[in-house]
DNA sequence: GCATAGTTCGAACGATCGTTCGAATATGGA
DNA sequence: TCCATATTCGAACGATCGTTCGAACTATGC
């Protein structure tokens, strides 16, 4: 069964390509048909319809996302690294992969309400345990700031982070790299740094 | 004709409410319908299609932005006051003008390309003004950044205020004064004392 | 009470949507 | 070569969409 999942990784790719560009519900079946060259017929044998196949790209990148980050801070050793280093990487993984994936991560960002029921819960579970890992890694770098704040941070970042498939332009001026540096600059130069004046950079 | 501007008005606001809800392409007339109590052909007395309606909502709200912002910058006295306190106004009137019209704005980012021709062109250049007038901000804050990372550093300031429609809660335990000054904390204190210590809260 | 303009709406139209179904084709071991 | 399974697809279905149209209702000046 190699072929075949071979085939469906490529169908969702293409998919999530379309629904960048167009978005969810303005995309149809037909245009994901002409899209990835099958038939309007055939694309029903490797997805049960619209909504599974929008939920399958989701969980997929999500999935990979979370996955990422985790072994992201494993590699800096087991939790006994610099918390503003744990909190520098988690951001350059974050944006670095956002950038290098662009259709998949919008898809994600943008249409995040576009899955209703169980597929919607389902990678809100994943959301949740990846917010929380930002979560716990702000108590650590700021153990001070009250909860509230800190909370309203995460989200902050996560703005910051997310909001680039509105605007960045990988042929553009800016490699990712240098965007990821760019970001964690500014929040840990803005909320790490607000107590502690510690050195920062060159971790 | 005051009574019409008034219903339109009225109008306006409720569909935008519904829009931000379920999303403008979700949306049907018959639910803008219901949602005003309004017949499905009445609708059509006021506004000649559903994109004409959207684009209403867009400009109006955009235009308050614009001349909100350019309001409370002219406040602060003809140029010559210090450009952090001019960034930290318009960063506050940002969130705080967010936060206290969350449907419309959020119709206004996340349906910013559900517009199409000539609708998408005008509120884009609405759209135009209000970034050149922070990164015009951000010049006087921080005229030794290279102007690569000052562009970028704009957007991910937009991120961090716009992303808000997604999590923010007007009724949960931070206000919009507290929200405001914690992100003008966390992007001034990492962008604009990067490189000059100067004292920035008390303004 | 009547004419005019302003406003509302029931009913329907054509278009397009996601999905289904059975037949047609390809594939690979015996 | 033949059969069973895997895969593809043309054609159509019912549902729902945005929009239209002409009639009906309302308000106002005379």
């Amino acid at each position: 069964m190699r072929p075949y999942d071979e085939r469906l990784d490529h169908f969702l790719s293409r998919a999530a390509k379309v629904f960048a560009d167009q978005g969810y519900h303005s995309t149809t079946m037909r245009d994901l048909a002409a899209a990835t060259g099958m038939s309007l017929a055939g694309m029903y044998y490797y997805v049960r319809g619209k909504e599974e196949l929008l939920h399958r790209i989701q969980e997929r990148c999500f999935t990979r996302v979370l996955a990422g980050a985790e072994a992201t801070l494993a590699a800096l050793g087991s939790g006994h690294a610099d918390p503003v280093d744990r909190l520098q990487a988690f951001i350059r993984h974050h944006v670095t992969f956002f950038a290098a994936n662009l259709a998949e991560t919008k898809v994600l960002s943008h249409e995040a309400n576009s899955l209703t029921g169980e597929r919607h819960r389902k990678v809100n579970a994943i959301k949740r345990r990846y917010v929380d890992l930002l979560e716990s890694l702000l108590r650590d770098v700021a153990p001070d700031e009250p909860a509230v704040e800190r909370s309203a941070a995460a989200y902050a970042l996560f703005g910051m982070m997310n909001w680039i498939y509105n605007w960045y332009d990988p042929a553009g001026e800016i490699d990712p790299e240098r965007l990821a540096g760019l970001i964690a600059r500014v929040f840990i130069g803005g909320f790490a740094d607000a107590r502690s004046p510690s050195p920062v950079h060159g971790g």
